[in-house]
Order: C-alpha cells, then structure tokens, then sequence
DNA sequence: GCAATTTGACCCTG
DNA sequence: CAGGGTCAAATTGC
C-alpha cells in the first residue's frame, strides 16, 4: 500500500499545537469546575476528549500525554489525501493530490477533489431562497438542470478563487422530495483567508456587508445536517442537530450538552460563521465566557456505534467543521482497527 | 464601474 | 452518446 507522506508547514503545525495546548488547559479547567461529583457520563466525555487532544498534541510535537492510567486508545487515524480516486499522475511524478488539484485547476478536467455532501433543512422563516450561509464566500459559476431532479443544480466556487487561487467547490441541490432541504456537496478545501478572519479595519467594506448578511441567515439558521464523508471508505454518517441559532454579532455560540446517547460533540461557529472545530477555544469550555451568549447546539451523533467520542471528535472536528480543513492537508478516516498502529515516531509524521 | 449572477455552449466522463 | 461540470459572454444589481 502505497504511503503518502503529508506536508504541513511550520506555521500551521505551530497554529495546531497552540490551539490543542488551548483546548487541553480549557478541558482541564472545566474538568476541575466539574469537581468530583460531576455526572459520571460528563466526566467520561471531559476524559476522552482531553485524552484525544493529548495525543493529538503528542502526535504534532512529541509532547507526551500526561501519565493516566485511564486513557483510552489512542484513535487510529491516518493522515492521507483523501481525493476521491486519485488520479496518477502521467509522468509518474509523486505529486500530491494538493499539487494535482492545483495543476488539474485551470483545465477543463474534471477535478478530483476531497468530497463530501450535507443535507441543509432551511425553516421556513428563512424562506427558500437558498441554502444557510456557511461562512464562507462563494460565487456561483454555473446552474443546471439535472435529469429527474426537479429543481436544478447550483454551482459555486470560492469567491477567493482567482485571488488566493482557492480551489473550494460546492454544488447545490434541492431536494425533490423536500424542497425546505438542500443537498450540499463540498468539493476541495478552502486554502484562502476568508477576509471575516481578518482584522475589523482590513476587511472590506462591500464584504463587510455580507458577513452581515450572513449573521443575519445564519442567526435564523436551523439545520439538520447529515454529514457524509464520501471518501472515508465507509459510510459513517453523522447528525448534525442544531437548535435555533441566535447570538450577538460579537459572540460565539456556545455548544451545549445535549446528553442523548453519550454520543454527542460539539463544534461552534465563530462570529463571523465559520464553523469552527475548534470547538474547545468557545466559551463553553472558558471560564470567561459571557452569559449573554444564548445557547446553541451542534450535537453530532455518530451513527454507527463503533466509534467512541475520541473517534467522533477526530472524524467530525477535523474533516467538517475544522479549520483543518483550511489547512494543506487532508485527514482521512480509515475503519477502526484494533491492534492498528500509530507511528511511535510522532516528530517526522509530518515531514 | 465593478462584481455577481445567469445562461447557453462546450467539454469531459462513464 | 447522454448527462454532468465548467466556461465565458451577457445581463443584472449595488
């Protein structure tokens, strides 16, 4: 089996180590706010998900987990691209995938390009002029009708694509037999910077704007999003469920327990809509969190039930509602194994 | 005036 | 060859 070596660059592998320390010193915060006689079930969450980061953590800067005797395995997940059949290159030449989607860009060749779909419940408030606002700028390059489908096929791209040669796809699609929901297949990552993640006076004024615009759709937002992972090899599914959302410009939603199955992670969205996987920075796990923020969930539910909240943390957090995946690189799911191995040597994983 | 959207034609894939 | 995906000129909106 061929192995791919993944790059990260130094920035982005520093970034990733602050913002898991980040996580890890949150979660032991609010384990230590917990106290002893917290709910068993809570305890277990706050455990494996700091155990994750931990290894996590350990993975990226050889910075050991602390000693625990509890600590459940660590979760096998391979760092692979994950385009979908990936296409050999014609001279052979060892490119990554990232380097075929960015030579295969400008042809008329069809991309094969990191995929996965959700399905979007609008409400009705919202009307059914179009799908949530994700975040992210896209401009619309095409529409068509496709056979037996009622309504025709979106097409977007990165707004960013021509500037920051962002190679970020999306179709959408509503779905016949429920019109209030659209079916949304991503394609590619965003490499770009989302002027939202700039500061206030380095963003423009006409997208200024339409962030504002977005909080707006996004504030009235309610979802029910099936994410599916087309390129994980199996089909795990997972739920996003989300309760209304409503929270000031300034603020970040803030994930709630919702304890039905001990199954449940949480993600949030940053002010400016980007659904962030760094759901350990919100203020749900920090201490100084304003009480002003309404509650919002994003509860994930794995359907298949061989995954515990470590794996459901890995699968959801870094390949839907990450920043990762803005990142160079591609983490893919592979079926859990066990007696599946990590490489011990965790300093030249990346390199 | 500029940027985004629409839309018909063209291209690619299965 | 049919259907889906992309391009790019024309149109629209801010």
């Amino acid at each position: 089996m061929e192995k791919n070596s993944t790059i990260i660059s130094w920035e982005k592998k520093t970034f990733i180590i602050s913002e898991l320390t980040s996580a890890k010193e949150h979660l032991k915060q609010l384990d230590m706010h917990l106290g002893p006689s917290a709910i068993t079930n809570g305890k277990l969450l706050i455990t494996k998900i700091l155990s994750s980061v931990e290894n996590s953590l350990f993975m990226l800067s050889g910075i050991k987990p602390e000693g625990r005797s509890d600590q459940p395995q660590m979760t096998p997940i391979t760092l692979t691209p994950i385009a979908q059949s990936p296409p050999r290159s014609v001279t052979g030449s060892p490119h990554s995938d990232y380097d075929s989607d960015l030579t295969a860009d400008y042809s008329k060749k069809r991309k094969t390009l990191t995929r996965w779909t959700e399905k979007v419940r609008v409400c009705d408030q919202m009307g059914l002029e179009g799908p949530p606002d994700d975040g992210y700028s896209w401009r619309k390059y095409g529409q068509k009708n496709i056979l037996n489908a009622n309504y025709p096929r979106g097409y977007y791209r990165c707004t960013h694509r021509n500037v920051q040669g962002c190679l970020a796809m999306k179709q959408v699609q509503r779905l016949d037999e429920d019109p209030s929901t659209f079916n949304i297949t991503y394609r590619g990552r965003h490499t770009c910077i989302q002027a939202s993640h700039l500061l206030p006076g380095q963003q423009h004024k006409k997208h200024d704007q339409k962030q504002n615009k977005s909080k707006e759709a996004i504030a009235n937002f309610q979802t029910s999003c099936h994410v599916k992972a087309e390129n994980f090899g199996t089909t795990q599914q997972v739920i996003l469920r989300t309760s209304s959302f409503s929270f000031p410009s300034s603020s970040t939603a803030i994930p709630c327990m919702e304890n039905e199955s001990n199954n449940n992670i949480f993600c949030s969205w940053t002010p400016d809509n980007h659904f962030m996987g760094s759901l350990f920075s919100s203020p749900f796990f920090s201490p100084t969190a304003s009480e002003s923020n309404n509650l919002s969930t994003y509860g994930h539910t794995l359907q298949t039930s061989e995954y515990d909240v470590s794996e459901l943390i890995s699968a959801a957090s870094l390949n839907m509602c990450s920043p990762f995946q803005e990142l160079d690189f591609d983490m893919a799911m592979e079926p859990i194994q066990s007696g599946s191995k990590y490489p011990t040597d965790s300093s030249s994983f990346f390199d």
